[in-house]
DNA sequence: TGCCACCATAAGTATATCTTATTGACAGAC
DNA sequence: GTCTGTCAATAAGATATACTTATGGTGGCA
């Protein structure tokens, strides 16, 4: 049994003519009898009563015919599925974020995101970038946004911006007037960084190796706005990204200084398995990130 | 789209595995590989999300997987359908009797049908043979019981049973005492017989073709009951099929006195569409036939 | 009786669909 | 790191299926 057979004995049942009915399936008349008595056949019983001048349902076919059009409607119900779920921007995604991008980016992006894919709710994961990893092969999440270069297996990259790091300073402290700051001399500084967990922390490390040494003793905080608190405290000075330092961040207790060149930073995209069949999604996003008016960002055009 | 496609993506759902969904439907995984992009394509979507070690259902996979069960399920009815509905003696029968017949065999015969084919409920025609012949062509009965010969393109019949015909004088008339009554002396007596559209009447004209001549005048019945009632009345005599002559019609009033060689008599049989498929109907109806206990009758046996 | 309409059948061809064999990707072990 | 095993994708060829055109057979109808 065969959805095209079902097809046909419903289109013979409608017009009680082969020919007829073959015309209207795009077949010829013989290709019709021949793939309905192949179904009789396999039923082991007769739908048609053929007659002279037209054809006949037998009792048992008008049931079968009736059945076959449940199926055949069963089965247009899936090609309906199909166009309505292939709009990439239908349905849940399933996003990650690091830890140290998320609380500076999400508040502006999730609007962005809502605005532009109204029925793909978001749900939002905020974790180290291992984490997030492991969530993203086993299938847990859909998309992460993290630290690049990310190699690995099987998985596909795509950048969104670059962000500078900077240094954040208390107001008082001496550098507070200080228009740039050399990474070699944050050396001399007690300067708090987020624990090892944090891919951030191995960033401004690799950014400022002076750091190495006299950070081997320093506290590690867990955010980067328990390390803002922190600073502010007079506990300490830090290195933070563009995004962390805007205005809006407690900017009367805190100055922040750029670094000189070259300019420590680090490159934000977003990663997904190789396997994932929504590209207008990846789009969405990025055009979303592009959209957002946080001051420090360059954004990455392909 | 075919049932197969379906068949395959739901194996593969439930087996996570393309190897194992394919064993469990028979096939080769290259083969269920193929069928199942084939089918993606089709619908131009992802319906799994290929993985290392084991697959997984994109989220639309899932709805169409779901989809494609309730369209195997329906499919799966039409086989359930043809399985119930191939037992011939379920459904109706509209059956078809000459009104010579009908009166003196359904009443043994429908509880006889009744007992063998308790699912098939009788729909009864009593009619003439001209009628019941059209009626039978265009699809309004499935089987008729009518004198043979039969001879019609695109039916078929078979022969159920032999009758004699017999004489019915009232009691008082001068043959009363006769044993044996020769087709010949019923030239000199007023015979009733039914109206031309009877095909009884014919044939007993043609087996006593002298009646041919004194009957032009003679009264037609409607029925062999007001016939028979008219011979008791004393309006004459008549000649009838021995079913009709069973002891419970009035022997009081009547005597029934048999013909001599060649004795006249009807083949009763049985007609139905070349294209009418339940065989086994046919079979059921002879085998009740035969198992009836009215006296005169002689069963053809094949 | 001959024509017409209709479905069945026959024969050939194209197209799916399946098979076996092989490749490629990844995971885990050593 | 290399080796090995597992799993799905791919390739190539065989087979089965579904279709085509052409023809045959039956019954209706004038």
């Amino acid at each position: 049994m065969t959805l095209t057979e079902l097809q046909y004995i419903v289109a013979a049942a409608q017009e009680r003519h082969f020919g007829r009915a073959a015309e209207r399936v795009f077949v010829t008349q013989p290709a019709l009898s021949l793939a309905i008595k192949k179904l009789e056949e396999e039923l082991g019983l007769t739908i048609f009563d053929r007659r002279q001048n037209r054809i006949e349902l037998t009792a048992i076919g008008k049931q079968i015919v009736h059945q076959a059009q449940r199926v055949l409607e069963e089965a247009e119900q899936i090609k309906i599925l199909a166009t309505q779920g292939k709009d990439h921007l239908n349905g849940p995604l399933r996003l990650g974020v690091i830890a140290t991008v998320g609380p500076y980016i999400l508040p502006d992006l999730v609007p962005q995101l809502s605005a532009r894919a109204p029925k793909m709710p978001l749900e939002l994961e905020e974790n180290l970038t291992l984490n997030l990893t492991g969530m993203l092969k086993n299938g847990k999440l859909d998309v992460i946004m993290i630290a690049l270069p990310f190699d690995e297996p099987a998985i596909v990259t795509q950048a969104l911006y670059d962000e500078p790091f900077k240094v954040l300073v208390p107001t008082g402290h001496p550098w507070q007037k200080k228009k740039l700051i050399d990474s070699r001399q944050l050396g001399s500084e007690k300067v708090l960084l987020p624990h090892a967990g944090h891919c951030f922390r191995q960033q401004v490390l690799d950014a400022c190796p002076e750091l190495s040494r006299s950070d081997a003793e320093g506290w590690q905080g867990n955010s980067l706005e328990t390390i803002r608190q922190m600073v502010a405290s007079g506990l300490g000075i830090t290195v933070m990204p563009s995004s962390a330092l805007t205005p809006k961040y407690d900017s009367a207790r805190l100055v922040a200084i750029s670094l000189a060149k070259p300019v420590p930073g680090r490159r934000i995209g977003l990663a997904w398995r190789r396997g994932f069949t929504r590209p207008r999604v990846i789009d969405t996003i990025r055009d979303a990130v592009h959209a957002l008016k946080i001051p420090g960002l360059t954004m990455v055009t392909h």
